[in-house]
DNA sequence: TGAATTTGATAACATATGTTATCGTCGCCG
DNA sequence: CGGCGACGATAACATATGTTATCAAATTCA
């Protein structure tokens, strides 16, 4: 939501900058929570080396709704501006190296940028973007089939594919483990048409 | 996105007020399209009544992703702020009546308001909600067998159920009307068990 | 290094869901 | 009034996908 968009509006940076000093390196293992499902979100995480998931439990069962990778930041918006617990639980894949900022700081950023005309620009445009990728994921989730799914993260998004457990692959394109080996092995045999 | 939320901040009451007079009324018949899908959407609109559902085609098989009933208002959010074609296509359902404000006003609406600070905040706050529901409806698309969605709109939203035929309803529940009946009949019989 | 855990493939079976076809009811319109 | 199209139920069959169990390879870690 914050340090991504610097740039985007040249504006807007000396802003950014100005926190950038109340951020935390850390560096982690894998596996480790940076956010439980249900909590409130306290901070504003930035991924500097590693990959990390959203996913949220299901009867136990795991259900994994989008992938992060270096450069890339995150935080749950509403968890944020409506103090409400999120929904989703944010761990790391590999040993990572984060940033947080913890939430005072990013409400204290928002307040003084409200006043900024750009700031509401931005916002449009951030908000138009996640807007979109939702309802793209939602749409493919609906429209294609598992297959169609794991063969167009294979063309579009293929570090994906090399980076992330294949169970983690399968729970995010809402298949079991057995069945994306399945449609692996179809693949390998030429046996798919489209 | 806008007068619907008139009063939420009523600083911007005034804002919302300038514009009523550029709206069109217009009576529709069922079955009429207001967008089409692949296409840029030109106005904002407002359902002062009847009701309308958002879908994309699917090899000539509809998907309904949404639906929308009196004193609710929808434009495509990314169709208007990057003038790309939108994903879906709305229809009404029954005859309705709506009113339509063509782009052109909304976007010097959006103009006018990006440098008032409430108008940032009002920004946040629908970003939010509305990507709260998108989320919602995902993750109860990932989570939930269709069995629990059905009953879900029959406990939370029953007037959708009273008022929109049934296939549209199982093209929103993502199963054949030959299933839907099927969950209709298993549910009748007191046959389901959670 | 060696044991434990994680990861992935595969088979066999069970269940959920789609597809096609048929039928009946209802409402709308000429 | 009569026919036609929209709507919905149901049966029979086909397919997609989940579940459980087993095995093998790779990775991690004490």
């Amino acid at each position: 939501m914050l340090f991504h968009f610097k740039n985007q509006f040249p504006q807007l940076n000396p802003f950014w900058d100005k926190y950038l000093e109340f951020q935390q390196r850390q560096e982690v293992a894998a596996k480790t929570i940076l956010l439980a499902e249900g909590t409130v979100s306290q901070n504003y995480i930035f991924i500097e080396k590693g990959c990390v998931r959203a996913f949220f439990n299901n009867n136990g069962d795991d259900k994994t709704v989008q992938f992060f990778f270096e450069n890339e930041g995150l935080t749950s918006f509403e968890s944020f501006i409506n103090d409400t617990p999120g929904q989703f639980t944010i761990e790391t894949i590999e040993p990572s190296v984060v940033y947080l900022l913890p939430k005072q700081y990013v409400i204290r950023l928002m307040e003084e940028l409200s006043s900024e005309p750009y700031f509401a620009r931005l916002i449009m445009q951030v908000s138009a973007g996640r807007q979109t990728h939702y309802i793209n994921e939602f749409v493919s989730f609906i429209r294609d089939k598992p297959e169609q799914r794991y063969q167009k993260l294979l063309t579009e998004r293929p570090h994906i594919i090399q980076r992330v457990p294949q169970h983690y692959i399968a729970s995010y394109l809402g298949v079991s483990t057995v069945h994306l080996s399945r449609i692996k092995s179809k693949l390998a045999k030429g046996k798919l048409h489209f």
